[in-house]
DNA sequence: TATGAATGAGCGTTCATTCAT
DNA sequence: TATGAATGAACGCTCATTCAT
């Protein structure tokens, strides 16, 4: 066998392995809830060493910074399949299962918080990724229906984000939790993007 | 001595422990931030046993309320003491002291942003109180200089919260720690505040 | 109750215990030897949490030391027991129990090496005890049958143990396994102590 | 190329690799000394890959001894080289190089009596054999010289090794490392091979 | 021989929190 | 109120060694 040939090989393993312990992982989840993952129970399942999981992550941290940020990923994927919204109301109501998603538990909003709009380290892991691309899909939904035009669809986007984040946080707020996530965005979003003249 | 005069005594020496307690604390922090404070130091410091700690504070993110909560406090007396802001940039540069101590420590914001926007309990405690009080002020500038009249000005003073997280929220970002909070915070406050005709 | 009867009371639970943390580790050892002992299940058996365990002893290393330290000093209190030997022979075979045990796994003996003449670390634990003992012993043994006059006990002392650890080393040495440690011992001895004219 | 050639030139390559890895190991032990040397590291040094490491050492220990047996064997050329000494005093100057050595590391004289005194294993490796080497040495010397008539030579230079370690040994021992190991080594020499009449 | 991902078993750690006294 | 020993449940780590390719 080639060197190359060997390389590729390698990795081949390598990939595979690193599917088993993103495939255990997300078994947990889905029968226990993110927060009660444990790495213990994942590489049970995954058939690996315990070793083996901190070769592949550099803590549990990073599974999760992959795996919530896998899950926003498809979400954002439902959501760039929709036409452009035409309305204010269209736009909460795109965004909904995202926020859906990300409010499903106080310890995913609190990883996603902490690896997205505020990541210490340098390196830009896949959550932090994903803020980018929402961003982006907004910013395309912006360019389709510019419900602004004296600031830039960028902007707009940013302050979408920023609205997206405020009417969770107050979902998740004792003192706020009674009015829905989707109508508080809905009248942040109402107040942003088209001000009364 | 009297029942009463007793139960003031003692009521006294639980105000002394307390304060010793909470003077440790600062001490601590100040010489090596907040994310370093150990309740093991802190009681070592205070002289006190452990168990005592627990006996004033429910735990260990209570003292961190008040702590946070107190210096947040500090920050608004200052931005409260000036007049009231005629423009966005000089709303901007109000806020100023508030957004330095926010983003002193990673930390810190992690712990604000958990007991503020998105307290999970329900006692409202010291840092939600401060976000209540943010809120009033900045309303309060709202109705000396109404910016938008569209919206009220308690929808806006919440935008400018939104905004004001977003901006240090990216400040902590590896993507665009690049440009200042105060001038990304000026930016959004003007879209927000003062939308094109 | 006072403040002393307090610390009192409190010392007695430690004492309790760190009792049953070393009669645990030794029934564990009793059933599978010294090699085989491991932290878990000295805590699972002892019944207490594995913090305890590190609240008590440093490491594993240090409860080691604690255990092999007694052994050998029960040891030595037969030895202790025993009336002046009289003769080389006599004196190697009254060294026969602590020799014993010091071979009876290839562990122990290196534990043993690593914590007495050799011991890094400033503060000299059990083990290390154990040999400043072992001299004394030996030195009372040549004040009542001064083998030779020309050095002092002391000395005839270090040098007995410096032999009696080469015996045993070389007992351990696939070259030199095939003679007996005590005759070993007693040939060394007889050189050292009784120098012909 | 012929068979032969073939397998010469293989032979060369499988030399090289040890060199390689040899030198690397030794490199590193030059910068952080024996005890932080990783198999990682040296393997990252030569330029190979971990299991290639294993094809030519059996374990990290076997490498080990051949290092600090190359070493050691060095000592001994330098005290090969001297004239037989006359004197105790002339003796114990004339080890001190390989004493100085010894105690260079705890790290390198733990693994220096596991491989000498104290080896498990069946095949006598590098350190085992410098031991012999050592002890033929001082019996050549003193069968120029002969202390002592009583006993023969080869058991003098058993005895002469089991108190260079006991120095070695109290010189790391934090009880008595106030004495300088030659000193002490002098003390015991004396009395062992210059019994008073 | 060479490769390097995978192994693995246990140690040490963490430190806020509890609870019997 | 005060005490402080005990808790606990994972996590992270170690790193020499193995083995399928």
């Amino acid at each position: 066998m080639s060197k190359q040939a060997m390389a590729k090989a390698v990795q081949q393993r390598t990939l595979k392995t690193r599917a088993k312990l993103l495939d255990a992982a997300q078994a947990v989840i889905s029968e226990s809830g993110y927060e009660a993952m444990r790495v213990e129970e994942v590489v049970l399942r995954a058939g690996v060493a315990k070793g083996t999981f901190f070769a592949h992550f550099k803590d549990k941290d990073a599974l999760m910074d992959q795996l919530i940020g896998a899950e926003i990923d498809r979400q954002l994927d439902i959501i760039e399949a929709l036409p452009a919204p035409k309305t204010i109301s269209e736009m909460s109501e795109a965004m909904m299962p995202l926020i859906t998603f990300m409010t499903c538990e106080r310890y995913v909003f609190d990883v996603i918080l902490r690896h997205s709009g505020a990541a210490a380290n340098a390196e830009i892991g896949p959550i932090a990724m994903t803020f980018g691309r929402h961003a982006e899909v907004v910013t395309k939904w912006l360019w389709d229906q510019p419900f602004r035009k004296d600031i830039s669809a960028e902007l707009q986007a940013e302050g979408v984000q920023a609205f997206m984040v405020q009417a969770i946080s107050l979902m998740f707020c004792s003192l706020h939790n009674s009015v829905a996530p989707r109508e508080r965005l809905e009248t942040y979003l109402r107040a942003w993007l088209t001000p009364a003249p």
